[in-house]
DNA sequence: GCCAGCCAAACTGTCTGACAGTTAAATGTC
DNA sequence: GACATTTAACTGTCAGACAGTTTGGCTGGC
């Protein structure tokens, strides 16, 4: 473990990029512990300031965990479901958000992933999937929901469907393209009669899960695509004139 | 900046989470200059090293970098898509690797986000993305490659038809489930009977993108999910067989 | 023999103070 | 005015110290 590789100038990101590969190769299994800060700053020729700045870059991406007192240290951590769709929305959010991608771009993506999921959910939706999006679809309706609040539910929804189609990594995949668009979804406005359409072709895409209508539901996903994007331009356009005028 | 939010015990953790926060919501915009080190760490009243951790955290997760020199600092950082697009694989392939998911629900999940796109890929693939991919079903047919090598070929046939969808968010997604999923690949060992048979499939696919033929190319796509599918079950088996055996 | 309570050891977390290296801008020099 | 030089503001690294936490072994009483 003496050799630090090859291009970051700070040794901090050398050692953990070493560290790194050592673990992501399998080298170093799961639950190991690594040795101690003092001990990995004799084997790098380090102070053990730089050690723990090496380990808390590692931390910050979930290889590994810390434990406090004797017998404890760093410990190679098995990345879980949780955390790594945790990790997969914020990072989503960001680019989106950071990069300020066209939404019709974020929403062509989201949608054509989200139809590839429609198959699956048709043919192996349990009745809690089912009455998940019931629940959601009835929120939906309810007056007086702050355009925030409906898009949260609306997430709720299709975060169902894609549980529905009993796949975790494709839930895990899914993680960004639904729960990271949220930001730029909560930027549009909803009137009254958007929200009924939207209602209406929820409660039509649950029921043709129900019926285990896979490409009937993707059909229906295309729709909801297609009135989302012309949502969007509305918006965006009424934004644009907004700005001319003002 | 001074407030110390809740949950975590660690003070490096809270004070990276606190700038995780800002940045995040928006409240320091993109390439922003943070406070220097001593600074912040009078702001938060700790010692210097404690932020340099936070920070490190923050650097570990792109969300800043820091230049070093008069006026250096750390800055927000804007998440580009080809760091967003490295650590998704990263990520993706040890979510795949440390929990032993099972190669069936890595595959179904692969090809369905996969199909996703070659209605897109039909419509808008450029010259240049059916030359990666003509190119690389020739690479494919060379005698003397070793699986990893046929593997990486497979990979960069694959992305190729990603990028012909021509959608930068799903390409940014579907890095986990394509190059993610290359170590598990890597698992399978291909004789020449299997080799010939995914290069005759992946050579229809490169048709029917070249043909505009969106639907059909998503059916090539399940062609191809199965007789992967089948190909892992017979290699599990044998290793099976051998186990039990030796 | 067994249990409670205590103590030492092995860790991580944090602090202090120092110095080296790097870079942009201010300053001086011709 | 162009060019070399200093200076100041940073980050990167080091060394040594101490506090806090947890485990395991030890000790003494019963």
């Amino acid at each position: 473990m003496e050799n630090a590789s090859q291009k970051p100038r700070d040794l901090s990101a050398r050692i953990a990029a070493d560290i790194r590969e050592a673990i992501v190769s399998g080298r170093l299994p799961v639950d190991e512990r690594l040795p101690s800060e003092a001990e990995l700053a004799e084997q790098f020729a380090v102070a053990r300031s730089t050690v723990r700045e090496a380990l808390k870059r590692l931390a910050a991406q979930s290889l590994i965990r810390t434990e406090r007192g004797a017998f404890g240290g760093a410990f190679v951590n098995r990345l879980s479901y949780a955390e790594a769709y945790q990790q997969q929305v914020t990072q989503s959010a960001l680019l989106l958000g950071m990069n300020d991608v066209a939404f019709a771009t974020a929403c062509e993506a989201r949608f054509a992933l989200e139809r590839a999921c429609a198959p699956l959910a048709a043919e192996r939706r349990m009745p809690d999937h089912l009455a998940t999006m019931r629940a959601e679809v009835h929120r939906q309706a309810q007056p007086g929901l702050t355009d925030q609040t409906f898009c949260a539910s609306d997430v709720a929804f299709h975060r169902a469907l894609v549980d529905a189609a009993g796949n975790p990594v494709l839930g895990y995949q899914l993680a960004g393209a639904v729960e990271g668009m949220q930001p730029l979804m909560n930027m549009i406005t909803f009137t009254a009669r958007s929200r009924a359409e939207i209602i209406a072709i929820h409660a039509e895409l649950a029921d043709r899960i129900e019926a285990r209508d896979g490409s009937g539901a993707a059909e229906t996903l295309s729709r909801l695509e297609s009135y989302t994007q012309d949502l969007a331009q509305t918006v965006i356009a009424e934004r644009r004139a907004r700005h001319a005028q003002g």
